[in-house]
DNA sequence: GTAGGGTTAG
């Protein structure tokens, strides 16, 4: 075998047959170095010969493990599980032992098994069965498999998985922890994140800087959804101090990432700002994923050109944007009804070396959607296509929508059907969509058939099917039959509303003289703890102007302050007029001063 | 452990 001549393993095969016929005995070394040969030769009869011909006393659990390969390689599978199960049984002979699992978790990993042939329920009964046998899985496997279980929907079976190995005397360590702590994380299961993190306590089992990155990452991205929205990125922030201090890591890139993710997302840009400085200060090197989560929480709070000057000066310091980069940039172009800007850097990113995917693809079709450009952004759509991007979901919806808002029906019935040929199905949003097309056509008998249709394919209305609905009833001029429905959702389902709806009606009862109405629902948010933004107050100021209210307007515009919530130029066209128009001038001043920051920025 | 596109309101 050490010498280079060709065709070793025929040669080798040779002499075993020569050695077999003179009835020389095989000893467990040669047996073990020719199954390995022959494994090795993917001569899988050859290597059962030779097991075969060995002494059955002298069998171990080597030589069955080189067995146990050739089999699984070789694709006898049904032979390995057999031979694996003589090893697993109480009292076996060839008790497994580390390389055991090992070969075995690598055939299964290695064909794809997980979740197709082989369930993860079936992948936890047998590994379990190693644990009866005293062996365990060592960190990377136990890792892997945990990861494989969560991203398969199976997050209890990865628990399991760590219990059972745990209490049946197996050790694991943080990155395990790790896995099972993010798969929990993603389903938001905060409970079971919690549990996991005493045990690590108690456990005496050290959270190293990932532990501390996934929790971090959580808290900031943790906010109430039933309430007003709080996101908790300075307990985050916090948790950064106390890993610093407590466990003495120092946070890295990751962490000030996920940090300045959490501060962005919570409109907080100034601090995202901050940390970016203290992260270049403390030598810890922003990254491609640093820039793309500050420009995206730059662009979406209105500071696109900020936004843009920070790109060109991590282009200078190395870091090169990528398809998110232009694809957070296209989609914030698009949302200010810049196309040309967008349609240049979806032309200019190829030359930049960052090549297209399908994401940039959707958010250029859905920014032209937006903007109604319908047409286009079918032209769009038909480029993905030649790219080799099918259309998701998503693009059919926005399409859809577009060509309903531009009353043709008829290109939106072919996009449904394209789409249905693609087969992909209607969801929520796609019903949603036709929904408000069809009432606001008051062609509310069409609206209903939808939304049964909508209700037999599994999806119950919605806050956004109400609001559609409410909307529709209430451009009809029938503003009793949208205030029914709204009665109806508090009282018959359990979709409570949203500030959508309560705007909706709100404009509309102050549209229609009932400005009285419309307060009274203000008040009704605050009892019901929705929060009114300037849409809401835009409303009423006009409602209000209608009746020369003035005291009322005062008391809204103070409400208004108290709420941080920032008037934007409806708010200002109309106070301005209307208080300039009687000579309130001063009020109009207090009122603006407490926002000169922020209507600079508006 | 971190980043990108969605339905209803003025």
């Amino acid at each position: 075998m050490r010498e280079e001549i060709s065709d070793v393993p025929s040669k080798l095969y040779h002499l075993f047959s020569f050695a077999k016929d003179g009835e020389i005995p095989l000893s467990i070394n040669a047996a073990t170095l020719l199954i390995r040969c022959f494994g090795r030769a993917k001569m899988l009869e050859e290597s059962i010969a030779v097991f075969n011909a060995l002494d059955p006393e002298s069998r171990n659990t080597n030589v069955v493990n080189l067995l146990l390969d050739c089999l699984f390689r070789g694709g006898n599978t049904d032979d390995g599980f057999k031979v694996l199960d003589e090893m697993l049984e109480r009292e076996s002979s060839f008790p497994p032992n580390e390389s055991t699992m090992d070969i075995v978790l690598s055939a299964i990993w290695k064909r794809n098994w997980v979740g197709r042939r082989m369930s993860v329920e079936e992948i936890c009964g047998l590994v379990v069965r190693f644990f009866e046998n005293g062996v365990f899985l060592d960190d990377v496997w136990l890792t892997k498999l945990i990861t494989n279980f969560c991203r398969s929907g199976k997050s209890n079976k990865a628990w399991d998985l760590l219990h059972d190995m745990m209490r049946l005397g197996g050790q694991a360590e943080a990155v395990s922890f790790n896995a099972l702590l993010s798969g929990l994380g993603r389903e938001r299961d905060f409970e079971n994140m919690n549990l996991l993190m005493n045990e690590m306590k108690e456990k005496e089992i050290k959270p190293d800087v990932v532990t501390f990155g996934i929790l971090i990452n959580h808290l900031c991205k943790s906010y109430k959804v039933d309430e007003a929205m709080q996101w908790r990125q300075e307990e985050g922030f916090k948790l950064m101090e106390k890993m610093r201090l407590e466990s003495g890591y120092e946070p890295n890139t990751v962490t000030y990432n996920c940090l300045i993710d959490g501060f962005c997302k919570a409109g907080e840009i100034e601090r995202s700002y901050e940390l970016f400085d203290q992260m270049k200060k403390c030598g810890v090197v922003p990254n491609v994923i640093t820039l793309n989560t500050l420009l995206d929480g730059m662009c979406k709070h209105g500071r696109v050109n900020s936004g843009i000057e920070l790109f060109a000066e991590m282009q200078g310091k190395g870091v090169k944007g990528n398809a998110i980069t232009y694809t957070i940039l296209i989609t914030s172009f698009c949302s200010v009804n810049n196309i040309d800007k967008a349609m240049k850097l979806f032309n200019e990113m190829s030359e930049n070396g960052c090549f297209p995917d399908a994401k940039v693809y959707y958010s250029l079709i859905l920014g032209l959607c937006q903007a109604r450009r319908t047409n286009d952004a079918s032209c769009v759509a038909s480029k993905a296509k030649e790219a080799g991007f099918g259309l998701d979901i998503i693009c059919y919806n926005a399409l859809i929508g577009g060509f309903c808002r531009k009353n043709k029906i008829d290109e939106a019935h072919n996009m449904l059907r394209d789409m249905e040929e693609a087969g992909i199905k209607p969801d929520r949003y796609t019903y949603n969509t036709l929904i408000s097309y069809f009432s606001q056509k008051e062609q509310f008998a069409t609206a209903h058939r939808v939304m049964k249709r909508m209700i037999d394919d599994g999806y119950l209305p919605n806050v956004v099917t109400y609001g559609a609905l409410i909307h529709a009833y209430c451009l009809s001029g029938n503003v009793d039959e949208a205030m029914k429905i709204f009665q109806n959702m508090s009282s018959s389902t359990n979709v409570p509303p949203n500030t959508v709806i309560y705007n909706t009606l709100i404009d509309a009862l102050c549209k229609s003289d009932k400005v009285e109405a419309g307060i009274s629902l203000l008040g009704d948010m605050k009892d019901k703890g929705v929060r009114p933004n300037t849409i809401t107050y835009n409303a009423i100021f006009k409602g209000l102007q209608e009746r020369n209210w003035v005291e009322k307007a005062f008391e809204i515009m103070d409400q208004m302050t108290e709420n941080a919530c920032n008037p934007d130029y409806i708010t200002m066209e109309v106070l301005t007029q209307w208080l300039s128009a009687i000579g309130e001038t001063e009020k109009l001043r207090s009122f603006l001063e407490g926002y000169e920051v922020s209507t600079s920025t508006a």
